[in-house]
DNA sequence: TAGATATTTAGATAATAATCTAACTATCTT
DNA sequence: AAGATAGTTAGATTATTATCTAAATATCTA
C-alpha cells in the first residue's frame, strides 16, 4: 500500500477534511474538535487516528488535553501529485 | 454534498488514481484503460463513470470506441484547496 | 441484416468504512 | 485514594463501495 494511498483515503471524508480546515486556524484539543461536529466522540477520535495514520495531523499530550495540529509536509507531497498530474508536458495528444 | 466531496471521493480509489496517471501521458480507450487493469471491464466502466461525473475525466464516442481524456480544470480547484490548507498566513498559535 | 467488437447497465455479493454505546486508560483535583 | 474530566479502545451495526457475471446497447463490417 503506497504511502499516498493512505492519505488520499484519509481525506475521502467530509469530517475529516473539516478536522483539517479547523486545524488550519488553530490547534485544538480533540474535545475542542468534537464540539464542531454532531457526531459522538468516540468517532471524532476515529477519525483523528486516521488523520494521525496518514500523518495529516499531529498530537501530543499536555495534561488531560491531547492537542491536535496539522503536518503540513505531507500536504506538500499531494500538491507535488497534482501538480505532477496537472503538468501535461509529457502528453502526446489533444 | 459540496461538489469538492465528490472529486475527493473519486480520488480516494488507486484503481481511478491509476487511471489519471495513465490519461496524463495520452487520451485513450475504455478498453485500452482496462488491459492495464487485472480487474475486469465493467468493474473499469464503473470507476471511469465515477471519473466522469466528479468532472475530472471527460469522455467522447468515436465510432465503437470511447475515448477518455483528462479534464484538468478540477484538479486546479483541488490544488487551491491544498494550497488553502497549506497557506498558515491565518494561524494563531504554534 | 447478421455477426463481431466495444462498452455500459443491471443486479447480486463481498469487503470497507462510519457510526454508535459501553467500557477502559490517563490525568487532575480535593 | 476517590471522583471528575478528557480521550481512546472494543465490539457491534449499518451504510457505502468495489467487484463480479450476465445481459443490454451501440457501432461497424461483411
Amino acid at each position: 500500500m503506497t504511502p499516498l494511498n493512505n492519505t488520499f483515503k484519509a481525506l475521502s471524508d467530509p469530517s475529516r477534511r473539516k478536522i483539517l480546515q479547523l486545524l488550519r486556524t488553530q490547534d485544538m484539543t480533540a474535545g475542542e474538535i468534537a464540539n464542531h461536529f454532531s457526531i459522538s466522540k468516540p468517532s471524532i477520535s476515529h477519525h483523528l487516528s486516521i488523520l494521525k495514520q496518514a500523518d495529516l495531523v499531529q498530537d501530543e499530550r499536555e495534561g488531560q488535553n491531547i492537542i491536535y495540529s496539522l503536518n503540513t509536509s505531507v500536504l506538500d507531497d499531494l500538491i507535488t501529485w497534482f501538480l505532477d498530474l496537472t503538468d501535461t508536458s509529457g502528453k502526446e495528444n489533444s
